[in-house]
DNA sequence: ATATGGATGGCCT
DNA sequence: GGCCATCCATATG
C-alpha cells in the first residue's frame, strides 16, 4: 500500500478513514499517532530491534501487538520500508459494524453505544485483538484481522502532541478527524491562514 | 537477579 | 483533576 510506504508521520493521517475489520467487527480510523525509530525518544523501536518490537520491523501493513501497563494490548500499523521501525498507533476508531458484539467485549451493556473504541487500549478490546494477533499480515485476504485502506478524499484533520509519552514530547505526530465524537481526547483545531 | 516505568482505563472527587 | 490495578521488556548490577 502505498500510503504506508513513507515514515510513519506521513503514513499516519492517511490511515485516518481506513477500516479495521476483525470477524465481523468493523471500526472506521478516527485518531492515530505516529511513531519513527530514529529522533523518536519515545518509539519503542529507537534503541533497534528486540523480541518485543520485531514485528516493527516487518513490511509495511504488518501488525504490532504490544503490552501497557500490564492489564492493555494497543496495536500499530507498521509503515514505511521494512526494517525502518516505523509504525502508527490506532487510537481510536468509529464502531461500524458488530457493535453489540464490542459492547459484550468490553463488558458495557449492549445497549450502550458510546466510548466503545475511545481509545487504543478500548479498541483492542472491543475488537479482540491480543498479543495473538502480533506480526499478522493485514493485507492477507485469508486474514481474520484486516485493514481496508481508505480511497475516500482526505479529511479535516488536526494534529497535536502524542498522549501518555514523557520523551519526545515535541513532536506534534498525533492525529485526529476534526469534531469525530469518537477520539479519546479532544484535539486542538489547528490554526486557519 | 533485581529495579524501573510505561504509546491506559475506570472510578472517584 | 487524582489514584491505582497489574505486567513485563528493558536496563543495570
Amino acid at each position: 500500500m502505498d500510503a504506508l510506504a513513507g515514515p510513519a508521520n506521513e503514513a499516519a493521517p492517511l490511515l485516518l478513514g481506513s477500516i479495521l475489520e476483525v470477524g465481523p467487527c468493523r471500526g472506521r480510523i478516527v485518531e492515530v499517532e505516529a511513531y519513527e525509530q530514529f529522533d523518536d525518544e519515545a518509539s519503542h523501536s529507537f534503541r533497534g530491534p528486540t523480541q518485543r518490537n520485531a514485528a516493527m520491523f516487518g513490511k509495511p501493513g504488518t501488525l504490532y501487538v504490544y503490552r501497557i501497563y500490564g492489564m492493555h494490548w494497543c496495536a500499530n500499523v507498521v509503515c514505511g520500508p521494512v526494517d525502518h521501525g516505523a509504525a502508527v498507533l490506532i487510537r481510536a476508531l468509529e464502531p461500524l459494524d458488530g457493535i453489540k458484539q464490542m459492547a459484550v467485549r468490553r463488558g458495557r451493556d449492549p445497549s450502550q453505544v458510546t466510548d466503545l473504541c475511545s481509545g487504543p487500549g478500548k479498541l483492542c478490546q472491543a475488537l479482540g485483538i491480543d498479543g495473538d494477533s502480533n506480526g499478522a499480515d493485514l493485507f492477507s485476504p485469508t486474514s481474520n484481522i484486516r485493514l481496508e485502506m481508505s480511497d475516500a478524499v482526505p479529511q479535516t484533520i488536526d494534529h497535536g502532541p502524542r498522549i501518555g509519552i514523557s520523551r519526545s514530547i515535541d513532536l506534534p505526530w498525533r492525529f485526529g478527524h476534526r469534531g469525530s465524537p469518537h477520539l479519546s481526547r479532544r484535539l486542538q483545531e489547528q490554526i486557519e491562514r
